[in-house]
DNA sequence: CTCTAAACTTGACATCGACAAGATAAAATG
DNA sequence: CATTTTATCTTGTCGATGTCAAGTTTAGAG
């Protein structure tokens, strides 16, 4: 019987996070309410406030946790394109875009700064480690070593790099968020289907150049 | 007394269009309701009913008219640009991250599908105007005469084209939308200072190619 | 002038986020 | 081991919201 319903969780947090994000899958972020994502972990309506605050608490928590699994597509996808500058181009926008159609609820969030507490030290770092493999992609183009995410401040000093980052990660991201938004209607399907190949050799031109 | 309050406001769906644009400047998204847009129309909380049947039609009505004021700042910005490629993309970013900067609320929205129904046909008649101004610059970089939003179907068939659209407008467009949700807080303010400039000349050359 | 349909109001309901105060159990303390 | 503290969770409540149903007012057609 204490195994039924124990009054203190053990991880409930944990299950509060599993759980709006099981609510966003289903309902967007429309149907997302904090009192649904108590219900789906097996806990009163009042009981995330000790652990997130309020709702832009909970959310800030899913945005971060957004990142972190941005970043781990972008490591995967990376690693399998090898060393060519094209291709790590294009496994970039693929992990990229790939995530924002996986989970597109998701995506919304990570980028919605009035929903979001964008100073959150959790999420300031995991958005921190997804821009530092992006920047990494261009260091590399570059034939500069890779850096961690420590050192991310000490390199934004070249103007060069920066503005390589800002156009490839622009580019992607702006991509990302037409197609999901569904402005991308207009565009027949099939100039869709290898633009993001053709827009990765493009920008990797570019960025050599 | 007629004038004071009369029962028929006489053009309550402009009213409520206004109020609602005034809300979302004062207390953005998160502070809009459909009950506060009615109060500063002046009318019952139900009255928005009958024009915009819920908040998603209001909302969709304020996103077709987003798109309407950034194609009068594209064209106002174009115009001033002259012939020059360069500046035409320059002034195509300056417009359409300046409107995202200068109406951070309604930028947003327009680009909100689930806030939003994006297959109503003001809606999308008003973002096929602002995309047919774009396609137009990159139209006039490839020597091509300029189409109106009628014929834009039946453009859509070059390759070419359509990938030189998907480039331009993907970075200004994902340059804007990082910006506004303060995603690029880690790079130095002085390095954005002439990005759009810089963007803009290397997308020139980048299409030019 | 009459009548009908459009335009608006009033009232109600379920639900939400937030807060306050109480209950329970784990952990720290002695 | 006994006690006290503290973290965790519940219950109850409040004002506010979106939507619907039903009633009221007015404009305009016939």
């Amino acid at each position: 019987m204490k195994a039924k319903t124990p009054y203190h969780h053990g991880d409930l947090k944990e299950a509060l996070l599993a759980a709006a994000e099981s609510v966003l899958d289903d309902s967007g972020l429309h149907g997302f309410t904090l009192r649904e994502s108590a219900r789906r972990a097996g806990v009163s309506h009042a009981a995330p406030k000790h652990h997130f605050g309020d709702v832009r608490g909970l959310l800030t928590e899913v945005a971060a946790r957004g990142f972190q699994q941005l970043t781990r597509r972008l490591k995967t996808k990376l690693r399998a394109a090898g060393d060519d500058l094209d291709a790590q181009f294009v496994a970039t926008a693929e992990a990229y875009v790939g995530f924002a159609e996986a989970h597109p609820e998701h995506f919304r969030i990570m980028f919605r700064s009035d929903l979001v507490d964008m100073q959150s030290p959790s999420l300031m770092s995991a958005a921190l480690a997804t821009f530092t493999e992006m920047t990494n992609v261009i260091r590399r183009q570059r034939g500069e070593p890779e850096i961690g995410a420590e050192s991310l401040d000490a390199c934004m000093t070249s103007a060069q790099l920066i503005n390589d980052i800002l156009i490839g990660w622009s580019h992607i991201h702006g991509y990302a968020h037409l197609k999901l938004e569904g402005q991308l209607a207009m565009i027949p399907k099939a100039a869709q289907k290898d633009m993001l190949a053709t827009a990765g050799r493009r920008l990797a031109r570019l960025v050599r150049s």
